[in-house]
Parts: structure tokens; C-alpha cells; sequence
DNA sequence: TCTGGGGTCCTAGGACCC
DNA sequence: TCTGGGGTCCTAGGACCC
């Protein structure tokens, strides 16, 4: 095997047990205890503390599973609160985007940084600075890894979160192919980013244990059995670098709104509800990117977990007749998509809204038998729809999401999401700013 | 009783065309 | 007996990520 130097240094830098990190910050009295956060409706462990892990308490299992650990060791659970990680994740960024001039946002918690031009700097010691300032300025806990490659960057970030010596920080840039090997040996195949738990299983199967095995796998085997993306996370693991730093964010090619209820319903207008407003939520996000929507699709699920019911998980697909953005348009389409599938007598758990074909606004299309005069977009042709459209967005953005709503979206929702341990946004409502107190 | 949500990329196979 | 070959486009499904 060769190891490859490279000019390329990226850093990767993410928040420890981020969401936990995050609640820690307005609440100290949770740190040294030991906290999970939930995923919507309250349904699966979505992020651990240290203390948490250290229960026994596994990554994504459904928190009744775990009911008894929880009342045992007293662990704090908490619903998830994504406005305030949100804009913590934003603060987060924004400090980490001080330290490079070229920064990808990765995920809500992980940033990469180029590293490349910082010729013989101590990049360890870079690497705590980054720590030191965000921990200073947003208050949460990271850690970083440094490498010449993103996918050795992540090992690194790993294994400077698992082995307490690293502090935190973790430089993989400068190391002789020798002890790069006898660090990849260390890990196993399954924990390397792009080998999930199917390929992992398929590695074993081939006697390929660990990173630095699958490091030195034949590359055109590993084509042949896994595809080009397998190959290509071997070849970084030798060091030759194929995903470069994506620095601009790209415009969604698919917008998804969806969720599970806080109890199974078999309504339609219960559902017309739901589908309702998961389309006006696409549809500020598709204004957002300054998009239009050209197909949709609205998809129902019964409770698939329940074997003995019976399944229902149909899709509609609605093309519109002319591209837009307008929640009015966009709402009736998939309204009339929810209708075509609904079939009474079953048991719903879930409704989707997916816009699937995206357009940027400055590609126009005449409606073919429309009124020609109807803006397909509100971006390009202001009239008083889209003037609507763009006052409902201002409203719900300092008012909250959903104060300004349609009629068809109800106000019952007796469907509405269970979120029984949500602590306050407190960062981005007057009303649950933290006080303090003298 | 109770099991998340939102994305991306790649591949294989079928339809269609010349 | 013997039934092409190559290109493009689309879709569904499978894998992965956080």
C-alpha cells in the first residue's frame, strides 16, 4: 500500500453530543448528569451525553425500550428543540468560519475548514484554538480532526473524541505511511464514513476487518462488488483525496416535509389538515432558494411496526400545469393528489408532502391552457399573491412558524406531534429569553 | 401504549430511438 | 436454427449521511 501525500489539509470540527451541548448551555445544572434528546414525537434517542452512553443507552433505539434504564439511573430526557439547535449550530458556524477561508457546512454540528495554505503552522495547536474560542463564544464542546483527506478527517475527529490524551484535537497531516497504517488498523472497517451497517456486513464476509484493510482492498474488486463510492473511500483512506470542499451551498433538489402523528388517525380531514401544513412548511422552504415547484408528491403510512394491521403506504404524484411557488397552488395540488389515495378504514400514522422537481424561478413556463396573465412565480412577477406569499413568510419568521396559516391547515390538529419535554427557544423568542437572576 | 425527519448519490433495468 | 448495437432518458430501489 502507498500512502499518497497530498497538498490538501482539511480540518473537521463538530460539536460533542450536539443537541445535549446545546440544552447544557441553558441549563448547567445537566452537566455531569447524564441526558438524552428525543427525535420528534418523542419517538427514538436521537443524541447522548457521555454520561448517557456510558448506560448503555444506544444511538436511534425507541426511548420505551430503554424506559427502565432511564427511571433507574435518573436520566434526564428531553424533547428535541431544532429552533434553538438551529441557531446555535449558526453561532457555531460562524466562529469556526473565522479560523479558514474556505468553510463547508457539513451537518447541523460538523463543519470541515481548509487547512492547506497554513504551510508549517502547529496545526494541533490551530486545532485547540478553534476548540478554545467556540467553547469561549457559543459555549459548546467540539472536537477536531485534521487530515489530508476528508474521510481520514473524520477518523481523526473520531479518534480524538474516544482517546481523552488527544485533547480534543487530532493531526493526521504529517504522518509516515507506517504509523498511518498502524492507526488505521485501530478502527474497524464498519466505523469509517460511507461504510454503514449493509457494506460493513459485506466487508467482514470478505475478511475486510479494518480501515487499514479495507485501505489496502483491491480497488477494482471493491468496485466491482460495492460501486464507485466504496472505491473511492478507499483511495482516501490511502490519502489521495476525491471529495473536495463544497463551499456553496447548493439549492435542494427534493424538499421533503413530513411527519409522524402523536396518535394514528383514519380521517381524511385530519389528514387533509396535516397535508396542509407540511406543504405550506416545503413551500417556505422552496421560497427560501428562491425555487418553483414543477411535480409534488404526497405519500400516507400506516403503522408498519403493527404487523398485524393492516398496510397502507400509497404515493401520489400531481404535476402542476405551471411551475410555482405559491402555497395556495401548491396546497390544492397535493390536496387533490391526498384525495386520489385515501381509502377509508385504515389506520395513518404518517402523511408526506415531496416536491420533487425543482426549477429555479428564472426558468419560466407559460401555462399551456392557463391564464397566461398568472404568474407562475411570485419571484419574478410581484402581484398580490405573491405579495402574500411573502408577508405570510415575514410574519411566520418573527412571529413563529405557522401564526399566519391556511384555513384548509385547522386548528384542532388533534393529530398534532407529542413534544411533552420541550425545553424553551431560548434564543429566538423575546417571550423564553433565560433571566437572570441576581 | 410507545419505533424521526430530511437529504444525497449510484446503479440496474426498461422504454424508446436511430 | 440463427433476430443488432449503441445511445439517452427515466424510474425505482438501495445504499449512505447526519
Amino acid at each position: 500500500m502507498s500512502f499518497t501525500p497530498s497538498a490538501e489539509i482539511f480540518a473537521l470540527v463538530d460539536g460533542n453530543n450536539f443537541y445535549v451541548s446545546c440544552e447544557r448551555v441553558f441549563n448547567p445544572r445537566l452537566e455531569g448528569r447524564p441526558v438524552v434528546v428525543l427525535s420528534n414525537n418523542d419517538g427514538c434517542v436521537v443524541a447522548r451525553s457521555n454520561e448517557a452512553r456510558a448506560l448503555d443507552i444506544g444511538m436511534g433505539v425507541p426511548v420505551f425500550k430503554v424506559r427502565d434504564i432511564i427511571r433507574k439511573h435518573k436520566i434526564v430526557v428531553l424533547s428535541s428543540n431544532y429552533t434553538l439547535y438551529g441557531d446555535m449550530s449558526q453561532r457555531m458556524m460562524g466562529v469556526i468560519g473565522q479560523f479558514s477561508p474556505r468553510q463547508e457546512i457539513y451537518s447541523i454540528d460538523e463543519s470541515f475548514v481548509d487547512l492547506a495554505g497554513f504551510g508549517q503552522r502547529d496545526l494541533r495547536a490551530y486545532g485547540q484554538e478553534i476548540r478554545q474560542r467556540v467553547r469561549a463564544w457559543v459555549g459548546i464542546p467540539t472536537c477536531v480532526g485534521i487530515a489530508t483527506t476528508k474521510t481520514l478527517a473524520k477518523l481523526a475527529n473520531r479518534c480524538a473524541k474516544k482517546r481523552p490524551e488527544y485533547e480534543g484535537v487530532c493531526d493526521w497531516s504529517r504522518l509516515h505511511s507506517a504509523q498511518l497504517e498502524h492507526l488505521l488498523s485501530t478502527f474497524p472497517a464498519g466505523d469509517v464514513w460511507g461504510i454503514g451497517h449493509r457494506w460493513g456486513g459485506r466487508l467482514l464476509e470478505m475478511g475486510i476487518r479494518s480501515a487499514r484493510d479495507l485501505a489496502m482492498a483491491d480497488l477494482a474488486l471493491l468496485r466491482s462488488r460495492f460501486g464507485v463510492v466504496l472505491e473511492r473511500t478507499a483511495r482516501e483512506l490511502r490519502g489521495i483525496s476525491c471529495h473536495g470542499l463544497e463551499v456553496t451551498v447548493a439549492d435542494r433538489k427534493q424538499i421533503v416535509s413530513s411527519r409522524s402523528f402523536g396518535q394514528v388517525t383514519t380521517a381524511l380531514e385530519d389528514l387533509q389538515e396535516a397535508v396542509t401544513q407540511y406543504t405550506c412548511r416545503a413551500a417556505e422552504k422552496l421560497r427560501r432558494q428562491a425555487g418553483v415547484c414543477a411535480t409534488l408528491q404526497v405519500f400516507l403510512q400506516t403503522n408498519a411496526y403493527k404487523t398485524t394491521e393492516p398496510q397502507y403506504h400509497p404515493v401520489a404524484t400531481v404535476k402542476l400545469t405551471t411551475p410555482t411557488d405559491d402555497s395556495l397552488r401548491l396546497t390544492k395540488a397535493a390536496l387533490s393528489g391526498l384525495g386520489r389515495v385515501y381509502r377509508q378504514g385504515f389506520r395513518y400514522i404518517k402523511a408526506g408532502v415531496m416536491f420533487t422537481e425543482i426549477l429555479p424561478t428564472t426558468v419560466q413556463q407559460l401555462e399551456l391552457f392557463g391564464d397566461s396573465a398568472s404568474p407562475a412565480s411570485t419571484s419574478t412577477l410581484p402581484d398580490s399573491r405573491a405579495r402574500l406569499m411573502v408577508a405570510m413568510d415575514r410574519v411566520n419568521r418573527r412571529a413563529g412558524p405557522g401564526t399566519l396559516h391556511l384555513a384548509s391547515g385547522g386548528i384542532r390538529n388533534a393529530w398534532a406531534m407529542k413534544r411533552e419535554r420541550m425545553t424553551p427557544a431560548y434564543t429566538t423568542r423575546w417571550e423564553e429569553l433565560p433571566v437572570a437572576q441576581a
